[in-house]
DNA sequence: CCGGATCCGTTTCGATACTG
DNA sequence: CAGTATCGAAACGGATCCGG
C-alpha cells in the first residue's frame, strides 16, 4: 500500500498543509472536484493525463483520512462511488484559484485559450465574487464544469 | 542526480504548476526565501525539519531552471551562494499565503502563537496590502523576518 | 567550514494485469 | 466500476566524501 508519510511537522501551517497536498496528484483531484465537477473513480482516472489507478486510490484514501474528501455509494447502484470535497476540501478554493492564475501567467501562457483568458480576467476582477460562485456551486451540488458556466 | 520529470502537461495551467511545485519540498524553500529571509544553502538546510543534502540541491536547481530562483556568488567569500526569488517566484506569494492561512485554520489551528495569529488577522484584514508588503521587502531585499516585521 | 556530489538501502511511483 | 496485486524504475533520506 503506497502512501507518503508525514514528516516535517515544523510548526509552520504551510508544512503542515504540503503533509498532505505536497505530491504531484492531491490537488488536481481536488481540482477536478472542484471546477470539473468530477465525482467518480473513473472521472478522476481520464483526468490528469493518466493516474495509475493504485496512486489514485492511494491519494482519494489520503484526502479523506485528511478530512478533504468524503466518499459515499450510490444508492442506485453499489459498485459506484460519489466522491465530494468536505467543507475543509472547499476552503482550498483560494489556493487552487492563486496555483491557476499563477501557472497561467507563468507556466501555460500560450496554452490558455479564449475561455480560459475570460476566466482569468474575470478571477482578478472579481476575485471574491468568483470564490462566492465556487463555494456556492459546492453547496447547491452543481456538478456542471465551472468553466462554462462563467464563460457563457 | 535524483529529479522529477514533467510529466502530465494536461493543458491545464494547475498542471503546469505542479511540474515544478508539486513535490514536498519546493513550496517550503519559497516560503524560506519569501518570509524568513533566508539566502543560503545552510539556511535551508536546518529550515524545515532536515531536508537531505543531495534533495536540497537538486530542488534549488529545478527552481533555479524553472525561473523561479535565482543565485549569485557572495562577491566577499567565493564558497558561498546566495539565492533569491525572481519576478516569477515573488508572484508566488498569493499561493503561499493562501495556503498559510488554509493551513492555520485547518490543519495547525492549536499550535498557531499569537504572533502567528496576529499575521492572520493582517492578511485576512487587508490582503491588498501585506501582499504589496512582501513584495516591497523582495524589491528592497530586505531579509528580516517578515512576522516580527508585522507582529511589531 | 560551505555547497554540493556520490553511494546505498528504503520508499514511492507508474504501468499493467487482475479481482469483487 | 472501483479498486488490489505485482514488479521494475525512480525518487527519497542519511551518511559520507570532496573541491574551493
Amino acid at each position: 500500500m503506497p502512501g507518503l508519510k508525514g514528516k516535517h511537522r515544523s510548526g509552520c501551517p504551510v508544512g503542515a498543509a504540503l503533509d498532505v497536498l505536497g505530491d504531484r496528484w492531491s490537488m488536481l483531484i481536488i481540482r477536478d472536484l472542484m471546477v470539473r465537477g468530477y465525482r467518480t473513480f473513473k472521472e478522476f482516472q481520464g483526468s490528469g493525463e493518466g493516474i495509475a489507478t493504485n496512486i489514485l486510490a492511494d491519494r482519494l484514501q489520503r484526502l479523506e483520512t485528511a478530512g478533504i474528501v468524503s466518499s459515499e455509494k450510490d444508492p442506485e447502484d453499489a459498485r459506484r462511488v460519489f466522491y465530494r470535497l468536505t467543507e475543509k476540501g472547499i476552503d482550498l478554493a483560494p489556493v487552487l484559484l492563486e496555483l491557476l492564475m499563477w501557472g497561467a501567467r507563468h507556466e501555460a501562457p500560450k496554452s490558455a485559450g479564449p475561455v480560459m483568458k475570460q476566466m482569468m480576467a474575470m478571477m482578478a476582477k472579481d476575485r471574491v465574487g468568483f470564490l462566492a460562485e465556487v463555494r456556492k456551486r459546492w453547496e447547491e451540488r452543481d456538478l456542471t464544469p465551472l468553466i462554462p458556466k462563467f464563460g457563457g
